[in-house]
DNA sequence: TCGGCGGTCACCCGATCGGGTGGTTCTGGC
DNA sequence: GCCAGAACCACCCGATCGGGTGACCGCCGA
């Protein structure tokens, strides 16, 4: 029987690409539900899977309200950086799993199995940084780096350029300089356009 | 046996909107391809409906190709105002069908099947501009006009006022007025979110 | 006949964007 | 040790956007 898993994250084109990565393991793998943090979950899931999608701390109030749903059994932390301190801040907020998105699908695979099965899993990669999985957030394959996807993210949903630097704790500035990073590699010549790759590229197929 | 019918339009959120309308009546039409002008023919129809969405003459060059392509059989033509001159304009160019955007969707359907069969159809309004069809353009329901759905359907592409401007032959300051319009009306602050608005309220479920 | 609405355009002005250049720090690979 | 690349920030500047106001026309309905 396979784990039933819910993927979560802030935006939905996250967890869109999240949930189709997770899709590709079905005989252990049942993703059930993608949740956009702040929505009720509706079904039971064994573990929901948080993407941290390069955010700055561990999101422990995220992680709270995750833990203390009554469908959820366990929360899972799934990010690039797997720091001592994030581990320790996401033990407090009651998370039982730690998965770096470093690894290779079918280890994400296992690793949620494991969570799911009660264990307390750091599943971090030996070769720190090595070759970063198959995971493709917003604007992979377009060589976007993680942050340059954040960006791009946020604009696509109609943000400003200082209200995404609000967002991200960075200056409007910075938000400047990678607007144009992202606009230069994805062969786009204005928000709207990039906002349309976004959604163009992302499989909402559910 | 149903008509088989090809939606054509300049734009693909046109030809999605046109297609949801003729869905309606699986009895006897057949929606079976969605052209944005330029593209090749694959499949053989009976009727290719060329909804003209505001435009300022017949488009008589698009008209043309239509007429050229061997997988179509007939060619009609969708518009609001059926004037005189258009459906001169149109029979020239190989046109056999004009239809108005007035009908309900009964009627476009026995229109459309009337094409299908040879007749060359004139299908306008005994009462001109009385109640408009159940038809939706994009963002109608919103209460946008025809023309500030025009405008909306190009910016939702990524084009800047002037170019909106150029392929209208409007002036940039008219662009401006009905951007600033659209957005009153939608209930959004600047275009990414209104071109979402556009791309979450269309149909694109083949 | 008058008022409202849609379509068209203009002018003003501040806010935002988009492009370019440059600089610092850190990390990882050769 | 050096170089490349990513993350971060700043300054400049022209282009574009977005908001507001006002105006003209034509049509339609009260």
């Amino acid at each position: 029987m396979p784990v039933r898993i819910a993927c979560v994250n802030d935006y939905e084109l996250v967890v869109a690409g999240l949930e189709h990565l997770l899709r590709g393991y079905p005989d252990r793998l049942q993703v059930c539900a993608a949740i956009i943090v702040g929505e009720p979950v509706v079904a039971d899931v064994d573990v929901a899977l948080y993407d941290l999608y390069g955010r700055a701390g561990v999101a422990a109030d995220a992680l709270r309200t995750l833990v203390a749903d009554p469908h959820i059994h366990r929360v899972a932390v799934f990010g690039l950086d797997l720091s001592p301190d994030l581990i320790a801040d996401g033990r407090a907020a009651g998370a039982s799993g730690f998965i770096s998105k470093a690894l290779r699908g079918e280890e994400i695979a296992d690793a949620l199995v494991r969570v799911a099965n009660g264990e307390d899993v750091v599943a971090g990669t030996a070769t720190p940084k090595a070759a970063s999985a198959d995971l493709a957030w917003p604007g992979k394959g377009s060589g976007l780096t993680e942050r340059e996807s954040q960006v791009l993210t946020l604009l696509a949903e109609g943000r400003t350029n200082r209200e995404i630097a609000a967002a991200l704790y960075l200056s409007a500035e910075t938000i400047k300089s990678y607007v144009a990073q992202v606009f230069a590699k994805l062969g786009v010549r204005n928000r709207v356009e990039a906002s349309n790759f976004v959604h163009r590229t992302t499989d909402f197929d559910h």
